[in-house]
RNA sequence: AGGAGUGUAGCUCAGUUGGUAGAGCAUCGGUCUCCAAAACCGAGGGCCGUGGGUUCGAGUCCCUCCACUCCUG
């Protein structure tokens, strides 16, 4: 239900937010912030993932997923909607998350989007190369290729590809020999076009949450720990009992593959915290370079505790 | 106290028959068009425990001292 004087009642673009962060920077709470604050400013608002982890049913402890205590009540959407056995790809997400907003804007509520997977807004915002997609059997055999034989096919088929891509590059490399052998034309031909961003039909309000290293590190450390003590060892439990293709997304989200050492007596739980946390710190800081270069200039930056969703999210409210 | 051993980059360690030092990880910087919590690229950083000796030249050999570890008492 929409108010007298919603955006959507003016005719301009629906509004969409976006908080935006690496790990640990607090987003999922500022998040919940502004939705209460829209809310008691009469508009209702609904929070939708865009963490490439949370993704996944069998991953709540571990991907930090908001428990229904935290969510206060705020709709959460995309929250554990994938079933670990399958991959949720950038595209597969856009797509939901798409719909997700399309069905916010037609009951007048603001999405908000909260994530840290940058390429996956990117995709949103965006669009992407329409690649159809690759037949199943190109991509388990292109997939199985040792590196350097798959580099060596690729400097056949795509020789601009290759040349642009280090020769250990095995995601990038994998991904333009699956795209050639699968659909007869390289990847620079598709990615000549671009499809299905909604940038020009939304009014977007993004904040990028940037707190400083030392505080990021500090919380990436507390949030592993608290990972373990809140579960992680059961879940690692039940994920590895599902017996699931190892290289599954799923399978290599942080912590699984360090608590899963730890449950094959490979090393200690002690061992496994350390690892766990390093991981996260590694993580936390290749999104710091994502979210300081990647996104538009003008989407503002802020350290978290800074964060107050009136005055970062002004226009949402001077409706 | 005696015996043995170890002290090289923030950490774990390599350093061949003596020619002023390398790796992995961490840290820092960066890339990023469909499994992105992925994959990859780059950079900085060492009076080689201390003091002396031998030598043209010592992380590398000899001695002193210091620290730590283990064993025996």
């Amino acid at each position: 239900m929409s108010t007298e004087d919603s955006p959507e009642r003016t005719g301009k673009a629906p509004s969409l937010a976006l908080i935006a962060g690496p790990t640990a920077s607090g987003k999922s709470d500022c998040a919940v912030r502004l939705a209460l604050a829209l809310e008691n400013h009469g508009r209702r608002a609904v929070i939708i993932n865009a963490d490439s982890a949370q993704v996944y049913a069998d991953l709540a402890v571990l991907s930090a997923r908001p428990s229904a205590a935290e969510m206060q009540g705020i709709d959460h959407r995309l929250f554990g909607a994938w079933d670990g056995a399958e991959a949720c790809s950038a595209a597969d997400w856009a797509e939901r998350a798409r719909k997700e907003i399309a069905v916010a804007h037609g009951d007048g509520a603001v999405p908000i989007l909260v994530g840290g997977t940058g390429l996956y807004i990117r995709t949103l915002l965006d669009g992407i190369a329409p690649v159809p997609p690759i037949d199943a059997a190109v991509r388990a055999e292109v997939r199985a290729l040792p590196v350097q034989e798959a580099y060596a096919a690729l400097t056949e088929v795509d020789p601009a590809r290759a040349a642009a891509l280090s020769p250990n590059d095995v995601a990038r490399i994998s991904r333009a020999l699956e795209v050639v052998r699968s659909t007869g034309r390289p990847l620079a031909e598709w990615q000549a076009d671009r499809s299905g961003g909604i940038t020009d039909q939304i009014a977007l309000s993004a904040l990028i949450l940037l707190p400083d290293r030392p505080t990021l590190y500090a919380r990436c450390d507390l949030r592993f720990a608290r990972m373990l003590s809140e579960g992680a060892v059961e879940e690692v439990k039940a994920l590895l009992a599902r017996e699931l293709d190892p290289a599954l997304p799923v399978m290599r989200a942080i912590g699984v593959p360090e608590i899963a050492g730890f449950l094959r007596n490979e090393w200690t739980l002690q061992e496994a915290h350390t690892r766990g946390a390093q991981a996260t710190r590694n993580y936390a800081k290749r999104q710091y370079t994502w979210f300081r270069h990647q996104p538009p200039g003008n989407w503002p930056q802020s350290a978290t505790h800074d964060f107050n969703p009136i005055i970062q999210f002004a226009s949402l409210f001077h409706t």
